[in-house]
Parts: C-alpha cells; structure tokens; sequence
DNA sequence: GTCAGTGCAAACCCTTTGCAGAAAG
DNA sequence: CTTTCTGCAAAGGGTTTGCACTGAC
C-alpha cells in the first residue's frame, strides 16, 4: 500500500485553516477531521453521512458549501469521473485516479508507475491549470 | 488545425448503425448526423438544439437515450469533464482534451503533441477500458 | 402482428440559493 | 456591533423513467 499516512493531522487541522484564509468553525473542522483522516475520495454524500456520525448534525448545505469553499482555497481537489457526483480527494499534490466504473470507486495511481511525458502547451491566451489522467478500469 | 475530416461521412451513417447493431431510425439518424459532422464535442442540450433546427422535432427523452445508447455501443465516447453535464465526443480514437474551465469549451489535443509515457497496470482483478487525459486550462 | 423506438410529462437526484437566526471576532 | 457562517427548505438543472402511441420489420 501507498501512502496511508494523514494528508493533515489532527492537531494541525485548525492552523490548516487559517493559513488558507478560512476560519475554522466548528462545521468546518468536523468536515475537515473527516476528509484528512486518510488518503481517499469521498463524494459529498458520503462526507455528510461520516461527519453525522455523532450529534449535533451538520446541514446539507454547509456541507456542499465547506466543500466547495475547500476546493476553492486549494485544501482539496475536485476529482471529476461520473456524471453524478464530485469526489473530493485530500491529496492536492499532482497525481492520477483509477476509476472502477463497476463499483464506482476511485483510486489513487502510484505516482512512480506513471510517466506522463512530454505535455502541450495550452492554446494561444491560455494557461494549464492542471491535468487530470484517470484510468478507467472495470471488473476483468 | 487538426482532423477537420468528418469522422463518419453522412452517406455511411445507415451502415454504420447497424454495423454496430443499432436500428437505424429517423431520429437515430438526424442525431447521428449531426454528432458525426465534424469533429466537435455536444453536450445533449447542444444536440437537442441542433436536431431540432428542422422538424419535425425530435424530443428530449429520445436524444438523452440516444447517446447513451451511442455511447454504449462504441460509436461515440462520452467526455466527463464537467459535473454539470456530459460531452460527447464522434472521435472514438484514443486522444485527449484540453478543457476550459471559463468558457466550458472541449479541444482535442493534437495526439502529436503528447507522448503518454508508460501506464501503471490496473489492480488486480480489472482491466483497463480507457484512459482519459484531462488538461484544464483557463483564459491567461 | 409483434417488438422496438418515440414522445411527453413527471419524477429523480445532486447541488445551489435565499433568507432568518446564530456565532465569531 | 459587524461580519461571516449555519440551517432549513425550496428552487434549480441536467438526466432518467413510465407509459401510451407510433413505426419498423
């Protein structure tokens, strides 16, 4: 297995926070405790279900909107495989994404079994944002 | 500029259908036409207005289960880039995608231009089924 | 005549929004 | 005290579904 180290600990969750310019609530924490406890890609449904594990219950919306805000600041990346739902993934730094599209699951490349040659350059106006490989896979 | 051949000329199109074992209908075939103009990435709503510049009027219901039949079949191959909805791409070619994220615009990568270095092997117990190269860019 | 395809509208589901109340600084 | 966050419920928007009608073979 790789990496199974916390993106972030606990303890560092809250400077986290505000060195990106968020304030860190209570709601936010929670969410965030949830996201950083391991590498993984969890859809909103999910964080809210894992975060309502114990009372008192966060909202729907804050939910939506913590990730949203998250992803914004660049605490976590937006992975976009199904037409359904966003996975959210606390690994920020370049890597790539197996997607079982049997079972829905994503998971992490290891970032040594890719060699991603030589890129292109964006189109005349534009920059690269960032680059996203997902290998579909499914059930052989 | 690249591949500006019509990916399947309009006179093939019948054949190419049942080729593929789909009963070329009135519908299938507007929609099939206007998918394989020329190389270009539809979202369904850009398809729906599209077919419908001439009646009679092809529904809703008829274009979604359209490309999603297409797509199932191998004639087209859906580009998942935007959680807000689906592209659908007549290249079927193994190739990539620039994606801006101001405009929502799809551009083909020139294959030329990137070289995918060597690709992980999928986990154990699947196989692989595609691979997609998404580079976000925005306006600079 | 039988089976598949089509159209319409309603249902679905993830996500976003509006607004009043609560909490942070 | 001011600004920001939270919660609720309702709205939004792309996509899917149920079912009767039509058309293909």
């Amino acid at each position: 297995m790789l990496g199974n180290a916390p993106p972030c600990p606990p303890e560092r969750l809250e400077a986290h926070l505000r060195e990106r310019g968020i304030l860190p609530t209570r709601q936010r924490l929670r969410i965030a405790r949830v996201l950083f406890a391991k590498p993984q890609h969890l859809s909103a449904e999910q964080v809210l279900a894992l975060v309502n594990r114990e009372a008192p219950p966060v909202s729907k919306a804050t939910v939506y909107n913590t990730l949203g805000l998250f992803a914004r600041k660049g605490l976590i990346r937006e992975v976009i495989v199904d037409p359904s739902k966003v996975f959210y993934d606390p690994n920020t730094r370049p890597h790539h994404h197996f997607y079982n599209v049997d079972t829905g699951t994503l998971t992490d490349v290891d970032p040594e079994a890719v060699s991603l040659g030589r890129l292109p350059s964006p189109p005349e106006g534009t920059v690269t944002e960032g680059v996203d490989v997902i290998i579909r896979i499914r059930n052989g």
